[in-house]
DNA sequence: ACTGTTTCATAAAACGCTTTCAAAAAATAC
DNA sequence: GTATTTTTTGAAAGCGTTTTATGAAACAGT
């Protein structure tokens, strides 16, 4: 059986409301009785049981976290981030994998809440009106990073310029001497970060007075696989191959991209140039290594924990909610040939 | 304000109990009622809080998992496993990252006792004797994966016969006419896992007639550096080099190693052949794709959780608690030529 | 009609903590 | 010294569930 509070109490010769203020308020109480009661405290190997007093507190200092899949690549950086910021807080993270299920996501929300979070993080996959209701109804703090919100309820969101990054990719791959630009780039059914890269990539080209060229785009859902059939598809588009530089929506298809190359004989950079999305830890294990986009995901992961601690228990003004955009960077490595 | 049990009650017209037990045996009461009940339910929203139930029923239905590092890469895959299995018995998860600390990792067991949980899952670190106050303290079934125990506490391990597989690494690569086999070993202070494996490269090459040189070997932690430096090293100690074949204990060290070897002009697999050991995600996304052991991560995980849920509530018999070992498999790849 | 069983539902007592309210003790003021 | 404020403590209510007695109601069997 594990010590009670109120063993604790009996052995320090207090009142339980004593013991629970040593643990919470213990500038309220005379140093010698604090002393007393964590002598018992540590004779008892006394731990307070998080689940009462997340009952009786109304709150449990733990924060939700919703991911849409525990396997996607930059789930550990993110992590990282999120969990280091709220040991800061004091706080615990429950974690909730929506399997990419729109319906599991939503159902992510009511089990969070029946686990009394804090607030809860919610990643990566757009919001969308249908998800005003239980945004409404969940009744703590909510915030988006790596995506961002088109519901009605104001929801702030962390993420990078994502247009501004890929806009920068293509310039860095002008000024290398390229023209011929393709692009790997992101659609699923709900995902808006995957537009604004190819916005990004359009703008890019606009700017530098290049012809945007449907030829030279594939889709993909982001994943190594992915990454590899739409190479496969653009190379079957063009069996006179001239495309000089290829932009990803993501490191995975990057790779996806670059093994496809392999398999037919190209290699890079020699033969093509390509640029990756994410700077996922492996974009410099690989060979060559990979020239990409740095996204800050721990940093993000922090700035949504201290958004959350912050607005807990207040009402956040509305200033507060909105996007907030952390510095993205480009991380030139090997896969990127400047030519001529 | 979320609406409560008792809420649900006045609206249904029956006591809180009731509602109670159409959530949990719902066999017990009637199909009229529940229908009431579940009617009632359904038009506010009700979700029932887990952590009310926790205190009341002394079990939360979560599992508690401590992993070294979330960063590990092969955490998602261990996780995914773990995850599974937990939600096909309703249970939930909460992580705790140790941090490769053991002052964390004792930590971690308390403070996941403090949130009830029904079960504790201990990831990759040897768990030695000063392990066992804890581990008698805890008061709920712990498991091991990836892992084994040497504390006086019995406690079940789920892993794979690492001995074996990197024999089988060796047998493969000899019967692929390799004689000058090298190794980049794991090891650390609380690491048997590297050990084994190491022992597995000498029983490979003893049952095969070829001499240990220690000269051909070289430790590190795992990590993609740790592999770098490594074979650095290996190369520095041997300047007419002479190896032709490389095993790893990890994918991540195999990794490190071949862009070392790359960075000095060597080649995978025309000059040196690496096997990995892991088959992470990525093995097979690199160029050239990786031949490594593969362990089955999310197997493990599953057949951990399926124990714990077995053994809550009851002492499980000494026969239940032993060693687990689950097939793992060599995966044949491009990263090995065959010699002469 | 009178027991004896089932079946279904309730009232009320936990579970381990926090917190409000009030009182006791100590410190300060006059 | 008493009156007033401040500091420190305790009793008890409550957080939202589960669960244990316990009791009505319904149904047999005689």
């Amino acid at each position: 059986m594990r010590a009670t509070i109120r063993d604790v109490a009996k052995a320090a010769g207090v009142s339980t409301a004593t013991v629970s203020r040593v643990l919470n308020k213990p500038d309220m109480v005379d140093p010698e009785t604090i002393e007393r009661v964590r002598a018992a405290m540590e004779s008892m190997a006394y731990q307070p049981s998080a689940i009462a007093r997340g009952l009786s507190a109304k709150r449990s200092d733990t924060l939700g976290l919703i991911v849409p899949g525990i396997t996607d690549f930059f789930f550990n950086e993110l992590y990282k981030g999120i969990d280091r910021a709220s040991q800061q807080n004091g706080m615990k993270v429950l974690l909730y994998d929506s399997e990419h299920s729109r319906d599991r996501a939503l159902e992510g929300f009511s089990i969070l809440g029946g686990y009394q979070v804090s607030g809860i993080i919610f990643t990566s996959k757009l919001v969308t009106e249908d998800y005003d209701p239980i945004l409404q109804r969940v009744g703590v703090p909510v915030v988006l990073t790596l995506t961002q919100s088109e519901a009605r309820t104001p929801v702030p969101s962390f993420r990078i310029d994502e247009v501004r990054a890929m806009f920068d990719v293509v310039a860095y791959l002008v000024t290398r001497g390229h023209q011929k630009i393709g692009m790997i780039a992101g659609r699923q059914w709900d995902d808006k970060t995957g537009e604004l890269r190819l916005e990004g990539y359009r703008k890019g080209l606009r700017h530098f007075g290049i012809e945007y060229d449907e030829k030279l785009v594939e889709y993909g859902q982001y994943r190594f696989d992915d990454g590899y059939q739409a190479m496969q598809r653009l190379l079957e588009k063009q069996p006179n191959f001239h495309m000089t530089a290829l932009c990803t929506a993501s490191d995975e298809m990057a790779l996806g991209a670059i093994r496809c190359l392999n398999d037919n004989g190209l290699h890079v950079p020699e033969d093509i140039s390509v640029v990756g999305f994410d700077d996922l830890p492996l974009a410099r294990m690989i060979t060559p290594r990979l020239t990409t986009v740095a996204q800050p995901f721990a940093e993000i992961g922090e700035a949504a924990v201290s958004w959350l601690v912050r607005a807990v228990g207040r009402e956040p003004s509305p200033s507060e909610i909105g996007d907030y955009l952390l510095p993205h960077r480009l991380v030139e490595r090997e896969s990127v040939r400047a030519l001529g």
